[in-house]
DNA sequence: CCTCCACAGGAATTTGCGGGGT
DNA sequence: ACCCCGCAAATTCCTGTGGAGG
């Protein structure tokens, strides 16, 4: 900042408004674009709800960022208003199963946001009890607030469990509620999901089947020109959006992605003092958005993964080779050397095991058996997915 | 195709935590 | 205030096996 009068005074030059950039952020439904046929679809599924009867369950599959849990979250409002009308009080409950993936996580996270301590008089505390409780008190609160209760299980493919998919579906003909009724709508990334599911679980849970096909390049760039007001009139070149809808078609057409790209197009620029948003920056806000999410991810990791991560970066990094694979047991030196430098207690070796096929599950490593021939036995070589230097950065931060 | 063993990974057990019940 | 319970994370114990070299 070269003159001291735009410290903070001055609008923002580039962003008339950032939240439409916000990948949180719930557009009107006028604003969803190219899923006319699924919403209709959804809102048919469930339109029973809206009179106090029974919603169909429901299942959606579809990559990521095609708008599977922003078309759920936003027909449920819609629904929850509507019913209001009727008179009929419909509650939705939002699970992100990676998050709470056990089945005493999501029955204890679908009582606390149903629960409303002063008209049920019933606490969710989060521990101390057992999971039979969880549902005893889930089974209360839903009788005395709801008519109807929507849970969307976003992710549904990382439960661990499906003990839970079979309490709520049938939570209704086992008469563990009475006067109310419950939907499921699950959302999975995985379209095989639903083989891996027990046959009772498999009928009652997927009574409607939806599909999102990834967005084409047309949808992406009509999804971000509806979202063009948030910069500033004017400062956004004609080609800057056709290049972001093209390189995120050509990797998922995910539509998450591709406003991201766009919202650090519009920051790069800002570093840069240009008062124009311009083409040349889509390239770096490719790579910043891929720079995020990884960071993102590894941050929700606890932090004996992360240990592990810096400790095999740095094996890889003393190699010359950089394609090299690490035994585990190398993997675990490095790890106590780490545990060392931060001043913790290094965990045992199978525990780390563990940890490792955790992180291979989640694509940040990848894992490999290699034998070393006679009397030598077997083992697991590891190797970073992403590369070392961006694996430190992403473990610092947070 | 067989062999051999270090390591993989299943199962049982312990530890730590944060609540209820009394 | 005390003890006890259930869960998740971590540890301990142990058997089974992947796969290069023979």
């Amino acid at each position: 900042m070269s003159d001291t009068e735009s410290f903070f005074g001055d609008p923002d030059p580039i962003f008339a408004d950032k939240e439409l950039l916000r990948v949180s952020h719930l557009p009107e439904g006028d604003r969803i674009i190219g899923r006319e046929k699924e919403l209709g679809n959804l809102a048919n599924a469930i339109k029973d709800a809206k009179r106090g009867g029974t919603p169909n369950n429901v299942l959606i599959y579809g990559k990521t960022g095609t708008g599977k849990s922003l078309c759920s979250k936003y027909i449920t409002r819609d629904l929850t208003e509507a019913a209001a009308d009727n008179g009929v009080h419909v509650d939705v409950a939002y699970i992100d199963c990676f998050q709470d993936s056990t089945e005493t996580q999501v029955v204890r996270t679908i009582a606390k946001s149903f629960n409303d301590r002063d008209e049920t008089g019933v606490t969710v505390p989060v521990s101390g009890v057992s999971t039979s409780d969880y549902y005893r008190r889930l089974w209360k609160i839903v009788d005395a607030r709801l008519d109807v209760g929507i849970i969307i299980l976003d992710e549904i493919d990382k439960l661990e469990d499906d003990n839970i998919l079979m309490q709520l579906s049938r939570a209704a003909e086992a008469e563990k509620v009475n006067d109310s009724t419950l939907g499921i709508i699950g959302i999975s990334n995985k379209i095989r999901y639903k083989e891996s599911l027990n046959e009772r679980v498999k009928s009652s849970l997927s009574e409607r089947d939806l599909v999102f096909p990834p967005y084409d390049a047309n949808q992406l760039r009509a999804i971000l020109s509806s979202r063009a007001d948030a910069f500033r009139e004017g400062v956004l070149d004609d080609e800057v959006i056709p290049k972001v809808a093209a390189l995120a078609a050509k990797e998922h057409g995910d539509a998450r992605k591709a406003i991201g790209i766009l919202r650090y197009t519009g920051e790069i620029a800002d570093e840069h003092s240009d008062d124009r948003v311009r083409i040349e920056y889509v390239d770096e806000a490719h790579d910043r958005e891929e720079e995020a999410r990884l960071a993102e991810l590894i941050g929700k990791q606890p932090e004996h993964s992360k240990y592990l991560l810096q400790g095999l970066a740095l094996q890889i990094q003393q190699s010359t080779d950089p394609d090299v694979m690490i035994p585990s047991k190398q993997v675990y030196s490095a790890y106590e050397v780490v545990c060392e430098r931060e001043g913790t207690d290094p965990l045992k070796i199978r525990r780390v095991r563990d940890l490792l096929s955790e992180l291979a599950f989640l694509s940040l490593i990848e894992q490999d058996r290699k034998g070393r021939g006679k009397g030598k036995g077997a083992h697991t070589v590891n190797r970073l997915v992403d590369a070392p230097e961006l694996v430190v950065e992403a473990c610092k931060s947070v």
